[in-house]
DNA sequence: CGAGCGATTGAACCAGGTCAAACGGGGTGG
DNA sequence: CCACCCCGTTTGACCTGGTTCAATCGCTCG
């Protein structure tokens, strides 16, 4: 976590939460919080009721902007990593320079998320990767990925697609098994950040 | 447009770009606009110097933020469609809720943008002139299509299948080719509206 | 133990990519 | 005025990366 981030945060006031949780329903009312560390996923709820990949938010994004218009969110969210969310706007900032700030990223994220449909599925399943990479990254970084579902649906590819591509990553050593596994059954991998290519 | 759009615009302040005008270039002095109608293509410029395709920005959408808080703008921006642009935030509304309205489009926005890469590429293209439609649609709407190549990039399909795809919708009928054409030799269509699905 | 779910792997198929050729219209120069 | 070129588009034929379908594995939980 970068400096700015945690002088902003209030310790207390900061939400935890595991992968695949839920974080907002859609309609639900409720608040817009910045993203400190992690990844969130976003689903537009489409008129059939079933729920549709609609982006993601990342390190410094904001979710649930629609809440401090209309006092409900549009999309599901959901936490794709094990990730922290803060009260927003913080109170130790200049409201209007948060909002530019925000909008910017925003323009930023979308770009990247974009990007991730892009190109051949290695290049798309790199990329992901590199998404996971928290901002000052470290030669090789332990993290747990999320369910092979979310990141074929992220990617635009198939689950038998992300898990071959992934496989033939293993076999280059880019990214390798942890041994140890957390107590819900998730495994966590190290990524080789020197082998990921540019991100 | 409609009428929140106009009432706030000042007219002498709007300006007009045509398809595939250059708005504003990466790294350039700028300023934020609105988008009040048409839309727009992001394009990154990534460390070799190549722009890729980043993104869009539609009606009520805001082009520019970062330009509001570093004085240049990361993207290059280009007219897609004929559009235009007002200045932003606009004297004739309250800033932060200026802000927020803006926050929570490009949250949609990025929604729409990433679903026009999703599916086969009928519903792909199907969706992407469902983006050239203004809000309040009428049963067949008469514009200019950009360039193949551009909606090549949009849909991450190629030159080949966009022009194939469009081929096969105008034999459905759900597109048909104006006559006349335009002084810059660029064709317009006609689309029915009925016959796109739901965008 | 068996049910259930995610991940993995194999094999066949096909939507879209690639390569190539041809068209059309606008602009330029002779 | 015509000849030529340039560039975007169109169409065809072939090829392939990724999808699809299916079988198996491993792990968790009742």
């Amino acid at each position: 976590m970068n400096p700015l981030m945690s002088s902003i945060s209030d310790p207390a006031a900061t939400l935890r939460f595991d992968s695949g949780q839920l974080i907002q329903e859609a309609g639900d009312a409720g608040s817009a919080w910045r993203v400190a560390n992690g990844v969130v996923r976003f689903d537009a709820i489409n008129p059939g009721g079933e729920p549709t990949y609609a982006g993601l938010a990342m390190e410094g994004d904001i979710v649930g902007a629609d809440t401090l218009l209309f006092g409900r969110c549009s999309f599901r969210t959901t936490a794709l990593t094990p990730c922290e969310l803060v009260p927003w706007p913080g109170a130790a900032q200049a409201e209007r320079d948060s909002l530019l700030n925000a909008l910017m990223l925003g323009e930023r994220r979308a770009a990247r998320v974009v990007a991730l449909r892009s190109g051949q599925a290695v290049e798309r399943i790199r990329r992901l990767l590199g998404v996971f990479l928290p901002q000052a990254t470290p030669a090789v970084f332990s993290t747990e990925l999320p369910p092979l579902r979310d990141m074929a649906e992220i990617t635009a590819l198939t689950i038998e697609t992300v898990s071959r591509t992934l496989s033939g990553l293993r076999r280059q050593g880019v990214i390798e098994p942890e041994s140890e596994r957390r107590g819900n059954g998730r495994k966590s991998c190290r990524i080789m950040t020197d082998l990921l290519g540019t991100t």
